[in-house]
Formats: C-alpha cells, structure tokens, sequence
DNA sequence: ATCTATTCATAACC
DNA sequence: TGGTTATGAATAGAT
C-alpha cells in the first residue's frame, strides 16, 4: 500500500515498525468495529505491541463477555468431542459460561436436525446428517410399528374376552329364562322383577376374567382412546414396511 | 470501498451481509496476521458470525497464551476498578440449574431425534417426531441437491473451457507447423526439432486461464477431491426425488 | 501530523 | 462459494 509494494516480513527500522504499527493498528480496529457492525458480529481484538502495550477493542458486549464465551465455546467443543460430564465446580462463572456455550451448540444441532440454517453446511456434513436422520427415522418406524401391533393384539385378546362373556351371558339368560318357564307363575316373575335388577348387574362390573391384572380396565379405556388415532396412522405407514 | 461508499450500518440483506462478512472478515484477520508480522505485534482475534460460529486468529504464541497475557494485564484494571462482586450466589445457582435443566431437556431430544429412548415416547409423539424427521430430510436433500447440481455445473463450465482452451492450442500449432512447412527446408526443420519441444510445453504449464489467481491450481484440487466423493453420493439420492 | 502516489480491499454483480 | 471490476480506502514514504 501507499508508495511502494510490502513485503510480508517484520520492519527492520523501529521508527518506522513504530509509525507502521500506530497506523495499522487504527486501521485494523476500525476494520474491526465495521465488521461487527455491519454483520451484526461479536469481535474481540487484542494487540500487544512489541513493547508489550496493550489495545484491545471488543464489540460492545465487553471484551470479557467475548472471551468468556470463547473460553467455553472450546471447552464445549471438547466436550461433544470426547469425554464427558466433569467433575470440579471449582468456579462458577467458568461452570457457567460453559453450560451457555454447550447450549448454543446443542440448540446449533438441533437446528439441523429441523432442517434448519444448511447454508453452514458441507456437503459431506449434510451427507452424514442425512445418514443419521434416515437411520434415526427407521428406528422411530420400528418403535411405533411395535407399539401398534401390540395395541392391536390387545384389542384381539378383548374382543375374544367380551364375546365370551357375552356368550356366557346369552347362555345365563337363556337358563334364566327357563327356568322361570318351569318353575314360576306369572305373578311370582312380576314379584320378584324389582330383584331381578339385583341379579344382572354384578357379573358386568365384577367379571372373573377381566379383574385378573387389576387396573386391566383403566388401561383398555386409554387403548380405546389411543386406537382412534392409531388407525388413520398405521394405515399411513403400512408402506415403509 | 467498492463500487459506492458504504455506510456504517448493519446490513439488512441477510445474503448480503453474509457475503461481507466473510469477505471482510477475510480481509480482516489478513491485515491482523500482516501487522503482527511487520510490527513484531502480538494479535489475538475473536469472531463470532451472527450466527453464533466462532472465528479467530492468533499470532504463532497460540490463542491460550495471548488470553491468559490480557487476562493478566486486565487484573490489574480490575483491582483498581474495585471488586464489585460478582451477581449474588444464590442467583448463580438457580440460573445454573435453570441452565443444566435446558441442558438436559435438549440432550434427551437429541437422542429422540438420533433414534435413542424411543420406549420413553408414546405413538403420538412418535409420530409428530418421525414427521419432523422425514421434513428435515427432505429439506436436507433439497440443500444437498443443490450444492450437487451447481458443483455438477461448475465443472461442466470448466471442462467447456478447457476444451476451448484445447481447440484453441491445437490450432496453434497447425498453423506454427503449416508456418514452419512453407519456410524452412527439411535439414533446417530438423535443426528446429529440439526446440520445437520448447515450442509447447509453456503452454501447458503457463496457461492464461488457469494462471489467474495465484494458487488456483490448489482449488481446483479441493474441487476435484470433492468430486470423487460427490459423484456416488448423487447417484445413491437420484431415486429419492 | 499531513500529503500524495500507490497499492489494497471490497461492494456490486456474475 | 469463487471470480471480476470499478471505486473508495488504507497506507508507505516523504514533508
């Protein structure tokens, strides 16, 4: 720049190393503010002299806000990298600027998980995430197509309880019915109708068969509920399979 | 700089300031690199993009030392400023469970989005998750297909050039053979055959196209490395769309 | 510090 | 993302 080409390579003449630094030195911070203005970016730059002055610009967010999150951006970076949980608290602002940064790229991740900001991408990133998703989507297939054949032979095993009771009921009625042919007159079924109610009832919510396992019935109402949405769902899927 | 005179504002252009960021925040960690090495300077430079990505420059003495150097030196300011303290305790604690809380929530919804803990999930919210997933992966595709294509293009650019290119050399040299035939005898043809070979190997190692731009040739490597990779990815995603 | 001839950086456009 | 060009900026060297 100015008269004469540069040559990358430290200035042998300290009056000019010296003016050389002061004007670059300004050219840089202003370089430097612009950018985090006109991008909407965070920068901290520091510059010791080769006196060992210190300049140091930092976007308004403050220079330790800026190092702070830089700090823990590579430590969180190490994390996801490698090992995992650590031990020592020893200070908690170090602790907690960490779990920010962990945060940040946790929340970057998931981004691309949605589908979200793969502009950053390359391709090779976009490949293995494509990879990950279509591995984690058959696992998710699996997992529900299990959930739906077991509700199904859920519902299998009920409805061969219930028609059994309901035949066993049939049958009651129908011996109940001669019975009373056999046995009673008119007046004396009509005495003993009020009774009757008293007879019925008991073998509906005290069924042998249902109350083994408990709660089975609390649990049938929620598979009741469930299946009117399962079907329109397996019948949306039946093809992946 | 540029065409036209450029404000001091953020611009709002999303592509645009994008482009100038990382444009200018080439040209800036480029002039941080120059005047550490003109002005025997010491420079560490952080950059995060609008995005939260993390960019940064240090002199040889690696980024921890320059850090560690400011920190030391911003102790001093510190002192004098007067120890304000830090937040209160308690609030560093609850924020920081509030921070290990959100850690957690986004850790166990990245396992469910790798296909992890699915026995945790009932049908319903797998299937919201498998939607989501076969969203992303469409959008993912999409991107991937995109930089696919436009590499595809770009390398049908180049090989349209350098088959111009070829033409265009081949020409050359009939018309300096047709030249050669019409003025010099056999026996001075031969005295010319040695240096016939200098007639051509400047062409192929001195081409005008490629020359520009210094170390394009290392490019145009990457690009080719890329293609090895690309050309079976494309062929296994062709079915997908 | 200021000036000026040059080289650089880069905004807009492909 | 990379390349090109027209222009405004930065700056080396001189004053």
């Amino acid at each position: 720049m100015g008269r004469g080409r540069v040559q990358l390579k430290r200035i042998e003449n300290k009056i000019n190393r010296q003016v050389t630094f002061s004007k670059r030195r300004n050219g840089l911070f202003k370089k430097a503010h612009e950018i985090s203005v006109l991008c909407d970016a965070e920068v901290a730059l520091i510059v010791f002299s080769h006196k060992g002055k210190l300049f140091e610009y930092a976007t308004d967010s403050c220079m330790e806000k800026i190092l702070e999150r830089h700090e823990s951006y590579a430590y969180a970076e190490r994390q996801l990298a490698g090992g995992h949980d650590h031990e020592s608290q020893e200070n908690w602002t170090i602790e907690y600027s960490r779990l920010k940064a962990k945060i940040e790229l946790l929340q970057r991740n998931h981004r691309h998980y949605m589908g979200e900001d793969l502009g950053s991408m390359s391709l090779k990133e976009l490949h293995s995430l494509e990879q990950q998703l279509d591995t984690s989507i058959k696992l998710i297939r699996t997992r529900k197509n299990q959930l739906m054949y077991e509700s199904i032979a859920e519902l299998q095993k009920k409805e061969k309880v219930i028609q059994e009771e309901n035949s066993m009921l049939e049958k009651k009625i129908k011996a109940a019915a001669a019975a009373r042919h056999s046995h009673m007159t008119w007046e004396q079924q009509n005495l003993g109708g009020p009774n009757s109610a008293y007879l019925l009832p008991p073998t509906l919510h005290h069924h042998p068969t249902l109350h083994i396992g408990g709660n089975y019935r609390e649990q049938g109402a929620e598979r009741n509920e469930l299946d009117l949405t399962l079907e329109p769902l397996y019948s949306c899927n039946l093809g992946c399979f």
